[in-house]
DNA sequence: AAAGTTTACTAAACTATTTTAGGTGCTTCA
DNA sequence: TGAAGCACCTAAAATAGTTTAGTAAACTTT
């Protein structure tokens, strides 16, 4: 079962290879090739089954038609969608994708950039980028090379991005549950917070408690370590719950979080929104079933991997406009649930 | 910024890109080339930062690193986590990997085995195979193409796969409501039933009655079609229940399906499992944290990403091994929570 | 009827690597 | 002193396409 080749095709027909190649591209008209001809090579190829081999093509032509997705973790239902909807985009224009889970690390990071961008010639990449590794990225936008951060990105760097409204979703959640009844509301976050997302996260919160003559405590934010999130949180929650004047409404940062919360609140024998109101960032399938459903900020998952696609695709098309960047924020809507009801 | 080649280094040694290709590809010893040159080679091959083009090297050698996964869709988060599994230990060897959803499409999936095959040159395939398209497997199988089924295989049709045993761990998932107090278990799966898996499910859930002695009632199984999981599964659900003789347990044969069941009870204002007790096949996250918590047969999905990564690995690298087939059955835990408790 | 134009095609170069089949110059030994 | 052996290295072919720079033959024009 020997691959067959363009010179298959052309030998069985006694043409030239350049004939088969330039029909197979779409270059008949320009090169005045007689319509007859072309019909006999279509059929010829599609006869034997041909396919041109993808290394041949992206060595002459620099071409590889693969595009790379860099995110922390693909098992992550989050980036799993995302994938999705992005090759689904990259399939319809014939592109292919290889998607790379870096763990959040940046060294295997910057490694995955250079070997999907070197070794696989890879003509774009679309990123979830990790806490700190801008001087990739300013790499990568100096020699032009066409790329999309996506979810995250740098608050002093400037490169194409499509991310969502963490400042202005955030800042509804809060006021969703101090409108709802709630008088000391807490913030649960993540530790790296230099990540753009948790920040601007933090900031809504605090947009919120400003909008609502609020004032803002210091002790009623804490950034857990992403390494150990279930104890610290039930450690954050007691202390919490305990002080003088107790929470009564936690505002997580992440969907992690607040499955942490769900399983303290259930430890400790108490009953949310009773006892605890809350809202998360990131709506994911758990929280319309758990018990009680919880109130969270819903991205649009595929429109993020949509735009970005889109970006990356007049990129690498399209020199010029890979000069600028393109900055897309998109807004994420908040869904509420049982666990914030004014009770 | 042009792309540094091998010509560009031994250029700038001033000796044959044969030498550095040696080197770089550890046959410096048997080519007997002085370990002071393969010093300077290297150095200058770290300096540089070069990387082998994979297409040139692909073009040459046939060999592209390349593994390719087809799966019904990526975004389903069991398929993610057996992608991620995959993922990892093909790069530890240095393979790298492409994903495809083929959305239980079977031409879509044809046409990715030929794309990813004839077109990517992938060297092996890890295939979540559709309802009905043993030809393709069959032609691969003839030709001595690696590839690895999962998750479901072909009745008829010997080639390596990694399955789970649904028959086994259905049987002990009904059992185990029978055993709880349940008198009447109904059994949900979906409708193109030659699915292996789901014949396979259905096959446990009859072993299990038979096994307690109850008879077997058509009535209580039902098809649901893939389309439209939530309305049927509201009908059916309330057909059964307001039979002359209700049902008091369900066993779903997929996580889609519970799902759909814990809304419509919901929706119903019923109590699970009091009203009805449940358990599902595949254990996802929501059932965690769902009310109540799920009962659910658990599969050891990053086992089964990694056992078919080694049969494929061994495919690859050992032409003989390709001539049998491998068949891996692993057991799945059954994970008991309230769902299904005896009240 | 020579020159120019058009039509329909092709030979050969090129891409970056691996691999085959040597080649060079030194030492060793008869 | 000339052949053999050895240690080290290299030229060129090969891989499967695309692209450049044509060419041969037929037809048109003057």
């Amino acid at each position: 079962m020997k691959k067959i080749t363009l010179e298959d095709i052309a030998k069985s027909l006694g043409v030239s290879k350049t004939l088969v190649s330039l029909i197979l591209n779409n270059k008949a008209k320009e090169h005045g090739i007689s319509p007859d001809t072309v019909d006999r090579v279509l059929k010829k190829v599609k006869e034997m089954n041909y396919m041109p081999n993808q290394a041949a093509r992206g060595l002459r032509t620099g071409k590889t038609n693969l595009i790379g997705l860099i995110v922390a973790d693909i098992s992550n239902p989050f980036y799993a969608r995302i994938s999705r909807a992005i090759e689904d985009l990259a399939w319809k224009k014939d592109y292919h994708l290889m998607v790379c889970s870096s763990d959040e690390d940046p060294e295997k990071e910057a490694q995955l950039v250079r070997i999907l961008r070197e070794k696989m010639q890879v003509e774009g990449l679309i990123i979830s980028p990790t806490t700190d590794n801008v001087e990739v990225f300013r790499d990568l936008k100096k020699i032009e090379f066409p790329f999309v951060l996506i979810d995250r990105n740098y608050p002093k760097f400037s490169c194409n991005s499509v991310v969502v409204d963490n400042i202005r979703s955030s800042q509804s959640a809060v006021k969703h549950l101090i409108d709802s009844g709630a008088k000391r509301v807490a913030l649960l976050t993540l530790s790296p917070a230099h990540i753009s997302t948790l920040s601007e996260r933090q900031e809504g919160y605090k947009l919120a408690l400003k909008e609502a003559g609020i004032p803002f405590e210091e002790d009623l934010v804490r950034e857990v370590p992403f390494s150990d999130i279930k104890n610290s949180v039930k450690k954050t929650l007691q202390d919490w719950l305990k002080a003088k004047q107790p929470i009564d409404a936690v505002f997580c940062a992440n969907n992690h979080l607040a499955v942490a919360v769900l399983e303290t609140i259930s430890d400790l024998g108490l009953r949310i929104p009773y006892d605890l109101r809350m809202v998360s960032f990131d709506d994911v399938d758990v929280f319309k079933f758990s018990y009680p459903p919880v109130s969270a900020v819903a991205q649009p998952i595929e429109d993020i991997g949509t735009r970005a696609m889109e970006i990356l695709f007049n990129n690498i098309n399209d020199r010029a406009s890979r000069e600028s960047a393109e900055h897309v924020v998109l807004p994420a809507e908040l869904v509420i649930r049982r666990s914030s009801s004014s009770l």
